[in-house]
DNA sequence: TCCATATTTCAATTATTGTTGAAATATGGA
DNA sequence: TCCATATTTCAACAATAATTGAAATATGGA
């Protein structure tokens, strides 16, 4: 994962809004959440949600599908993994000490490449 | 960890500065590095580096001790451990199957209360 | 004490981000 | 087709955040 990668996948986390709505998808699982729903349980503001949505689908972080007239989210956790990894590299003098195994549950969260460039 | 510190803790590694400086001291590890070097490390003008020091000492993600003239600056492995924690909980519907083992190699590292409130 | 070095603070400017409400688009059912 | 529902887009505004350069503070050595 790059540098800026990983600054655009933590930014799109690091706001309220959005670390609600990613952490509902999270919770609702691979079945996601229509854009409604997410609006409900969290409420925003529908067209602040959508800012929001397309911020976190930027990041890779979440991804949409379309079920008649709804709009379907779910959170993968591919780049959440990726994340993870590029925070914990490096740890302790480059022993990458703080290691971690993937998430079983999810097809997206298959462990991506842990050996990426070091600073 | 609650919603907001996990926003703070996101957000002062959200940007490209602080992201920089937090992994230059995670490379130098435990003896960390003197405000000076880092700006030095990273490019990044006096004023500007103690802004964004500031603000990931404020997110608890770094620590600073006074040396003779110098001020050093510290990597802190407690924070981002909880931060990953509480990223990973709920994880696959509750089951924290994004699990992680802590880091052994400093003393900051000790893992914090994986039984936190899920949203 | 005086000077050089190390770092922080402050104010000003610029850039980015988030929210709101209204209008646009798109889908499915009556 | 027409209407209600679901979501997105857009423009305007408000709030935050980042950078700069100059000045302030603090420490140690000559």
């Amino acid at each position: 994962m790059e540098n800026k990668t990983a600054v655009i996948a933590l930014a799109a986390l690091a706001q309220e809004s959005r670390l609600a709505i990613y952490r509902a998808l999270v919770q609702a699982g691979p079945e996601g959440l229509a854009a409604g729903k997410i609006s409900e349980a969290t409420g925003i503001a529908p067209s602040s949600l959508s800012f929001h949505l397309k911020e976190l689908t930027y990041a890779n972080l979440v991804s949409s599908r379309n079920e008649s007239r709804f709009v379907i989210y779910t959170a993968h956790f591919a780049v959440m993994n990726e994340l993870l990894g590029f925070l914990t590299e490096n740890c302790c003098n480059g022993n990458a000490c703080l290691s971690l195994s993937a998430c079983s549950g999810n097809p997206d969260s298959l462990p991506s490449n842990p050996t990426d460039t070091p600073s």
